[in-house]
DNA sequence: CTAACCATGACGGACTCT
DNA sequence: AGAGTCCGTCATGGTTAG
């Protein structure tokens, strides 16, 4: 899962050649949860005009796993290694943690992060099988210790203690600015940082982009979420002149609002629901605005993703059908 | 008082790759 | 055939806003 090319690798760039009806104007990149069954991506691809997706875990680009599938019609030639390297270990990202990490606990890097947290009561357990274990415990404990970790992506915090990641640790693995999503509630963090793009991979991808807008560009961005797409442009020095948001979260909304006001000076308008961006508001954008330049967003996984226990539909779904919109929109 | 919001804990299985 | 992975949902009880 190595995508079409990867930063300063020595990974043969794949070439490819784009059906005559994705080439652009405009560009569009479109990301969703990689894991989920072959069909469904048979089918993402068939509304997107047929173009393969590009099949990448950011544990190539960060300290983190996440496996996802990109389509989009962006030149893959001459992407840029970013300009600030993410840490791409445990160690680096928080070199704190080396204290209390055991030497049989041998990750190097971390699992996707989610939205859910684990309960105290697991963090609880492991620390009371291992203070009732040999020093260091036997292969059985550690197995036993260790899926749990995986599982839940737990991190050494003290002597036989672990515990889940902060939002702030997760802002920072995900590539986006420290704070960006605090004056929320914790549980809303979560949450907000769990759907999002991992930014640094997203810059990777947009690179090509840089010196083709001097001017900057116009972006419809659908289903926002925290911005993971604006932040991305936004450091690689791309001019957002104006940005179309879709995003029903109220809270996403806000912290989007926040960081815009904060680090933006172009307009931002923003949608609540992508159902009521008809073709005719489209239409009356497009001649406001002179067209958009970029269509970029990442469709709701929640009846794709394997964490789905109740209603992993598929494409079908409540939420995942949304999905369809997006194909609409862009046509 | 009521409704909305918030934090917490409990909960398997489908899927891919080797 | 086996191992490992996963942008999650729901009910409950407490808290806060109006």
């Amino acid at each position: 899962m190595v995508g079409f090319s990867l930063p300063n690798s020595m990974v043969q760039p794949v070439k490819r050649s784009l059906p005559e009806q994705a080439i652009g104007p405009p560009f569009f990149y479109y990301e969703n949860v990689a894991q989920t069954p072959k069909r469904t991506w048979d089918t993402i691809k068939g509304e997107l005009y047929g173009v393969e997706p590009e099949f990448l875990d950011s544990k190539y680009i960060c300290a983190t796993a996440r496996k996802r599938g990109y389509i989009h019609n962006l030149p893959i030639e001459n992407r840029s290694s970013l300009c600030l390297e993410p840490p791409k270990t445990i160690f680096e990202a928080f070199p704190h943690y080396r204290k209390w990490w055991p030497s049989w606990d041998s990750r190097k890097q971390l699992n996707c992060l989610t939205t859910c947290v684990p309960s105290s009561r697991l963090t609880e357990l492991i620390e009371f099988v291992l203070s009732a274990a040999e020093n260091p415990p036997s292969l059985r404990v550690q197995n036993y210790v260790m899926a749990l970790c995986r599982q839940y992506n737990l991190v050494w915090v003290g002597k036989n203690r672990v515990a889940h990641l902060e939002p702030h640790e997760m802002e920072y693995l995900l590539g986006f600015p420290r704070n960006h999503t605090r004056g929320v509630t914790r549980t809303q963090r979560y949450k907000s940082l769990g759907n999002s793009f991992q930014v640094d991979t997203v810059t990777y991808h947009l690179s090509v982009l840089r010196d083709m807008f001097p001017d900057g560009i116009n972006v419809l961005s659908l289903f926002t979420g925290i911005g993971g797409g604006e932040v991305a442009l936004h450091r690689l020095g791309i001019h957002m002149r104006i940005v179309v948001s879709v995003e029903i979260s109220k809270v996403n909304k806000r912290i989007l609002r926040s960081w815009w006001n904060q680090t933006q000076t172009g307009e931002l308008i923003q949608i609540p629901d992508v159902r009521t961006l008809t073709d005719d508001k489209i239409r009356s954008f497009i001649e406001s605005i002179g067209g958009f330049d970029l269509v970029i967003g990442g469709s709701p996984c929640n009846n794709l993703a394997g964490k789905n226990r109740f209603h992993r539909d598929g494409l079908e779904g409540e939420h995942s059908s949304l999905f369809y919109q997006y194909p609409r929109i862009l046509n």
